[in-house]
DNA sequence: GCATGATATAAAGATAATCTATATATCACA
DNA sequence: TGTGATATATAGATTATCTTTATATCATGC
């Protein structure tokens, strides 16, 4: 499964919120729980190095903003945004694939 | 997310085959590869230790048969289908919130 | 003025799980 | 008799997350 389903997951939630708009870290995680009622959250420990990652990639683009407590806003690149389109749609499905396959069971 | 995502689907797919009826682990991948029409599939090195994960649970049970040829049969034990049920049914519910979220960001 | 808890980011180290590779062995077919 | 498919197992490398710790600001209550 060329790369984890769960990075995948992780990547695509971050991209999710960010093409609602710009946000921080923080607030990113805190969208994710409060939008997936709890199903998905991040530890921070999880979340920081993904966004580098994805920054790393071109996928967002990070800025220091504010003074004094130090905040970086990120926002969802060009690039990003094409990612998250063609990342949905594969996973989609996926899942379709797989719960075909579950109900199949289920009705037998 | 107490435990992997990954984990999670991976224990499932094995328990789906299994409620078609018992079969051995080459089976078990084949159809899981055959049945998703190769969008999941397992390595070897990555099947057998979940069979013996799940043999440990008392999910599956397994039963050396043939000579010659060494072949383990599993078969889905009751417990392992109320958990094979309890397990859909969170995993389906997980998906529809985390695509209620693609799909609300689609539209935005 | 100061302690506390929420906000905010980062990175090192532990843990968990899969993947890769290797080993072993049978069977069918050419 | 050699090759490729069938069949299981395990050690070791890799990957990714989780836990923990560190640092720092801000608001609130005392």
């Amino acid at each position: 499964m060329r790369t984890t389903l769960s990075k995948r997951i992780n990547e695509l939630l971050v991209l999710a919120i960010l093409e609602h708009g710009p946000a921080h870290g923080y607030q990113i995680a805190l969208a994710v729980e409060e939008w997936t009622d709890g199903l998905f959250s991040f530890q921070h420990g999880t979340l920081y190095p993904i966004l580098h990652r994805l920054e790393g990639e071109g996928q967002v683009r990070g800025e220091w903003c504010g003074e004094g407590r130090r905040r970086k806003t990120y926002r969802i690149t060009e690039s990003g945004r094409v990612i998250f389109r063609a990342g949905t749609t594969e996973l989609e499905e996926q899942f379709r694939a797989l719960f075909a396959l579950f109900g199949r069971t289920h009705a037998a």
